[in-house]
DNA sequence: GCCGTTTTCGGCCCGACTGTTTTCAGTCG
């Protein structure tokens, strides 16, 4: 059992104590450990008693529980939560608006435990007969399932990258000889996943029976001898390809997609005589294969330089390979430190010391240590005096520690009317300045807009914070003009940044490449909250790939003085 | 349910915002 299948239980108990109304603090406690298990950089489930009590926030109770699952599959105590609330009722907690309250107050008066019967109680107008419900929240509600609906069968890229790890190691055990190769939009890279394509290179006709004996498959929707399809809990759909050797590259091209960029490719072997299917590329005129083996053969024969899988989406890449103008993309290795941490100072888990630490492992040369500013009251935000204070602390662990520089910064808070939440002359005192929005998400454009040009009018704002404030699958982006604000970074010499969290991802791909082609420069963090979060920058990592961006780019691909050199406080002075 | 040079009980983060309300409950981050 790996990690996030273990934090998926435990959150889920969690989720459960929360409708029934539970003391808070068991509930944080279940919540906390979850988070643990899933950042956890070792595999839980090998873990022994003592093993497990050494995790934070996990002592004899949850460490039984833990157990208990790995051991027979099964928790007792989350089956019995189970038996009083349906599991579908999980489902309105991730409405944006529904919480644990609501939830309940639903069920208990309405018996609704889906998303299918709020959605009918909504429109039959009988939430608004419920004590504290009227007919806006009946709106929103309304609002929160199209929304959902409109996100309705994908998954975010890490929790799809997870499942197919998983899924692979299930059929590499079965056949250790066969390569298996994951392909489609999780290959591509992109934000988010319809489904799960894997290739099996060579592999016997058998394979499609261990595939869909998956331990997590739900239903098998189809199976042949050389392709299965099944869905997998969670609501994933997974096929499984048999290729032959000899196939092996035009499959994993034709799999990889996009879509469109496959279109463009095989109107362009048909302009040279060729025709491009997942088999090969063979000549239209003999019938004879001309490559097939390897994609590079493809895109050679083609008249093209390998076009690497996140370029893929038809804009503007085949052209691109045709003159050998592609960027030679940014890569994890390039990236030297990251800019954008919390500590338990604010809402992160772990210290200053052990961030550090954690990054230094993660082979980085600095790290700015950025926590909460003063409005972001829940998370204990800072207001000037412990800024300062905190960055005195981060100054002083920085000149004893070994193997890594320490910046101190902050995430200052965009208030909603933009000005920063913090005193300038705090501000300019630090190494380093994020400013985010973490509130008023529902401004419209204009206001939105001016707001947050107005916080980067501030001289020391060096980086806007996670810039559209989406959160995928379940939070649109903020009615932001990028144009404008990509204009004004330009102007004001300041960084843009790509949020590696697996839920933002934000800038996105699209932003990221009109940054770059603007002149603006970008900055990829993870915005860690524990130690467990700095490999997370894979993921930031993978969208400026998508962006087109290059090593050159991204401030943080620098050595330290030449970051700073490139901070736009240092630019203007 | 966890934790402990405030240690085996009693703490454990809390303000803004929204929609429903005449003083507050629920959600969000």
């Amino acid at each position: 059992m790996d990690n996030h299948a273990i934090a998926r239980v435990l959150g889920e108990i969690a989720d459960l104590l929360e409708i029934k109304g539970e003391n808070p603090f068991k509930i944080r406690a279940y919540r906390a450990a979850a988070d643990t298990v899933a950042d956890s950089g070792q595999a839980v489930a090998a873990l022994d008693e003592a093993g497990l009590r050494a995790l934070p926030g996990i002592g004899k109770d949850l460490a039984a529980r833990i157990l208990e699952l790995t051991s027979t599959g099964l928790v007792l105590y989350h089956q019995e939560l189970l038996a009083q609330f349906p599991v579908t009722m999980l489902d309105l907690l991730r409405l944006q608006g529904v919480g644990p309250k609501t939830a309940a107050l639903l069920y208990r008066s309405l018996q609704v435990a889906s998303l299918d019967e709020l959605e009918q109680a909504a429109r039959s107008g009988r939430l608004r007969s419920l004590k504290g419900m009227g007919p806006r929240k009946e709106a929103l509600i309304l609002k929160a399932l199209e929304e959902r609906r409109q996100h309705a069968g994908r998954h975010l890229l890490p929790d799809t990258h997870d499942l197919a790890a998983a899924l692979l190691a299930h059929l590499r055990e079965a056949s250790p000889g066969t390569e298996f190769i994951p392909v489609g939009s999780l290959r591509r890279g992109v934000d988010t996943c319809g489904d799960l394509d894997v290739l099996a290179i060579g592999g016997e006709p058998s394979l499609i029976e261990t595939f869909t004996r998956y331990r997590l498959v739900e239903r098998v929707l189809g199976r042949g001898d050389t392709k299965g399809s099944v869905l997998i809990r969670g609501g994933y759909q997974a096929d499984l390809r048999l290729v032959p050797p000899d196939s092996r590259g035009a499959a994993m091209q034709y799999f990889t997609g996009s879509k469109a960029h496959n279109i463009a490719l095989r109107d362009r072997a048909i302009a040279r005589g060729l025709k491009l299917n997942e088999y090969g590329l063979f000549d239209l005129a003999t019938g004879l294969p001309v490559a097939g083996d390897t994609e590079e053969g493809i895109y050679q024969a083609l008249g093209l330089a390998f076009v690497p899988p996140e370029l893929r989406e038809h804009r503007g890449e085949i052209e691109a390979a045709e003159r050998g103008t592609l960027p030679r993309l940014i890569e994890r290795a390039d990236i030297r430190g990251d800019l954008h941490c919390h500590t338990d100072a604010t809402d992160g888990r772990d210290g200053i010391e052990a961030m550090a630490a954690a990054a230094r492992d993660a082979g980085h040369e600095y790290l700015a240590i950025t926590d909460h500013s003063q409005a972001l009251a829940m998370s204990g935000g800072l207001d000037e005096a412990r800024a300062l204070e905190h960055a005195r602390r981060v100054r002083a662990i920085d000149a004893r520690m070994d193997g890594i520089r320490l910046l101190a910064g902050i995430e200052c808070d965009i208030r909603a009317d933009g000005t920063p939440d913090l005193a300038a002359d705090c501000l300019a005192q630090l190494d380093l300045v994020i400013a985010s929005v973490h509130s008023a998400f529902h401004q419209d454009e204009a206001q939105m807009t001016a707001r947050v040009l107005r916080a980067m009018d501030c001289p020391w704002v060096d980086v806007l914070g996670h810039p559209s404030g989406r959160l995928l699958l379940k939070r649109q982006a903020v009615a932001l003009d990028m144009a404008r604000v990509i204009a004004a970074a330009a102007e004001h010499g300041m960084a843009l940044e790509i949020n590696s969290q697996v839920d933002r991802l934000d800038l996105n791909d699209m932003h990221a490449r009109l940054a770059r082609v603007r002149g603006v420069p970008l900055v990829i963090d993870t915005d860690s909250h524990s130690t467990g979060g700095f490999g997370m920058m894979r993921w930031g990592v993978t969208v400026a790939r998508r962006a087109w961006l290059e090593a050159g780019d991204v401030l943080n691909t620098r050595p330290l003085e030449g970051l700073r050199a490139g901070l736009r406080r240092n630019r203007n002075t």
